[in-house]
DNA sequence: GAGTTGATCTCGGGA
DNA sequence: TCCCGAGGTCAACTC
């Protein structure tokens, strides 16, 4: 248990700390921790290859490494939101000290890929047992949807839902209903400011609809954001759409 | 300097770390280290608030917290890729040692958005210097144009490239050209398979572009991609566009 | 600053 | 497994 391992450096704590630890050291305590299912998280010199879809190749500095027990790796420079260089989850993590330093080599298959990060020294170790969390975001476009479908006159007076999800052959439209004089409308929910992207997705479900249902039915599509790029209404337009603000 | 600050642990590391701080003095290590251009990571049982675009409210368990000198904050739990909480580049810190806890409060405006992690305990604590490094990539879609444009008979022959980023009312295509028979050809690269979007982009540039040279002029779109998902493959043929299989 | 698109996108859901 | 679209997308580059 990773408690355990964890009590060797003080039992009350929730991490394992080591400061400036050999490579020896450093490897086995991470290639325990991450068995017993802990986050370990290095600090230190590393020179970082990746190959697979892409491939980078980062010469030696200080960096921060994190290897989580689902397989996902990340490695952070001093700077930015994103890793420089990671592993999504479901790859298999190694940590061995050998000559060239402590190499850590995370692979995965489909696609094939490896991520190897070599630390000349390690200056940090830490690791920790996290427990597994429930995260809800509320503000997405989940919560667009259970607006109008609470209230469809946000729509338009008289707009009657019939189905989310409905399939069509160019996907799922995200409301499908009816106007006040039955004609079918289709809706697509954006929870911000829309681009070309989201005008070209409501044509591809109006097209599709149209020949899925008989040709005579027209079929109205309704793009529901809090508002529209300038391009996106342009194409809107031209493909005879509408547009409803609906800031969330 | 934070490489004094870092001194006073060792030397010769590159980082310092707290095992079990009080929370007086993470705060204090904490806000120095930021203060010095340093990357510092807290591991300890917090909770999580987000407020901004969205929201996210976690419960209290044990994460790993980094903050970066650029405004950028990341809360990692034991699972995932990706953060479960964060703020992006551009963010202020502010550490302090509260009633509640060692409180971490990362603001940004426009959008104005919060994120707040509080500390109950704070089991360990490093904080390193990290250089700035270049970072290059191969594989990705720039890597596939060039090649095309090297050997433009990898898309047909005779076709001859004219202008990469041509700019239409629908934006700017990645390769316009000519074929044999000095017909316009708008190409769109893919560096995976592609799918409905790509298709609807292509369309997109295709309908601006036969708007923008004189309507005589027939424009062919041709999507060059490793594969195409079916349903992408359904809305080419559907627009009357081409696919050419181009693999990395 | 807004607009547009790429990304080793990741992530989750559905067929 | 693939496919599809959302995302607090982020990040880069243009205007």
């Amino acid at each position: 248990m990773l408690r355990a391992l964890l009590s060797s450096v003080s039992t009350e704590s929730e991490a394992r700390t080591l400061a400036s630890p050999s490579l020896d050291r450093a490897a086995a305590v991470a290639s325990d921790a991450l068995a017993a299912g802990g986050v370990v998280t290095l600090v230190g010199r590393c020179a970082v290859v990746y190959e697979g879809r892409a491939a980078t190749d980062l010469a030696a500095s200080v960096r921060q490494a994190t290897l989580k027990p689902d397989g996902a790796a990340l490695v952070h420079e001093g700077t930015g939101h994103r890793p420089v260089a990671w592993q999504p989850p479901g790859a298999d993590h190694a940590v061995a000290h050998r000559e060239e330093g402590l190499v850590v080599r995370s692979t995965r298959d489909s696609p094939e890929e490896t991520l190897t990060v070599t630390f000349s020294t390690v200056s940090a170790l830490t690791a920790f047992a996290a427990e597994r969390t429930d995260r809800e975001v509320t503000g997405t476009e989940e919560d667009v949807r259970q607006r109008v479908l609470d209230d469809p006159s946000l729509v338009e007076a008289g707009f009657r839902p019939l189905a989310t999800e409905r399939e069509t052959a160019a996907g799922a439209v995200d409301v499908f209903g009816e106007d006040r004089d039955g004609r079918a409308v289709v809706l697509e929910l954006k929870r911000g400011r829309a681009g070309p992207d989201a005008a070209g997705q409501l044509a591809r479900y109006v097209d599709a609809l149209e020949r899925d249902l008989h040709a005579d039915r027209e079929v109205r599509g309704i793009l529901v954001a809090p508002s529209t790029t300038r391009r996106a209404r342009r194409l809107l337009a031209d493909r005879g759409l509408e547009f409803v603000a609906l800031t969330p």
